[in-house]
DNA sequence: AATAAATGTAATAATATTTGTTACATTTAA
DNA sequence: TTAAATGTAACAAATATTATTACATTTATT
């Protein structure tokens, strides 16, 4: 993960977390983050899919939070983007004739979703509420 | 991190723990992990930086393990290679007039920083020794 | 009905990161 | 002297990430 993707989500929850009964339009989000607003709507759709957010097309539309702020963990926010894992990739030698070559990828994986389960466990009790409250 | 290099290094030392007493080469570590020797020697450098390996030049030349392998965690080669946090990075919105854009990268900068000390947390206990002998 | 303002999304471009390759100077044992 | 190794710079290729453009669609307002 070398990419902004969790910054930008938690930055898009934290914006409709504190503003209740708005609908904030992708422009108006997309000028807090200071990143282009296509961008945004992409990642709102991803909150959409699992049901965070709600979304209005159309003039005075826009996006608002449909979940409580303590029923998403900084986990739940994590897994939303994660696309690699914490330790990175692994090389592709299992078809070397070397003994280690040909066995590590197996104990790599072992590791890195123990390692993996590590960053898990210590946002998993972490709320997005918890996040939101420093703003105040 | 999405990149191979904590891969590649705990792969090297493996190598070089498994065969002590030898020297070695570049091209023959390449062939074992297929990548690139000079890959290897640019990963060779950092380890020898840290004084874990010992490398002869010339003929008959090589690379060999410096230190015992009970006495590298592999919290040591994560932080040797790790260039990014584990959540990403933050996006540049310092200078927008929202509070939360203003304010966000300082909150995040101290769960990004929580996050990682998680996965030293992690790792600090496992040796180099306990991963190589997965290997007998 | 017309208009304005919003989302959705495909296609493409621009950047940045990561990995691979070539080339060659240098070192050292035989 | 030669062969075989490291060290490293420079460059190329491949991936990944982010930004942008364009436009169809939706919907409240007038």
């Amino acid at each position: 993960m070398s990419n902004t993707r969790f910054a930008t989500l938690i930055h898009i929850l934290t914006l409709l977390a504190r503003n209740k009964g708005q609908w904030l339009s992708s422009d108006w989000i997309a000028g807090s983050i200071d990143i282009n607003p296509v961008i945004v709507r992409k990642e709102l759709s991803v909150l959409q899919e699992r049901g965070w957010v709600i979304t209005k097309k159309g003039k005075e539309g826009g996006s608002a939070l449909n979940i409580s702020e303590e029923d998403i963990s900084l986990a739940d926010i994590y897994k939303a983007v994660k696309n690699s894992n914490v330790l990175g990739r692994k090389n592709q030698c299992g078809g070397t004739a070397c003994p280690v070559g040909k066995d590590i990828n197996a104990k790599l994986d072992r590791l890195f979703s123990e390692t993996d389960e590590a960053v898990y466990s210590a946002l998993i009790h972490r709320s997005l509420k918890s996040f939101v409250e420093q703003f105040d």
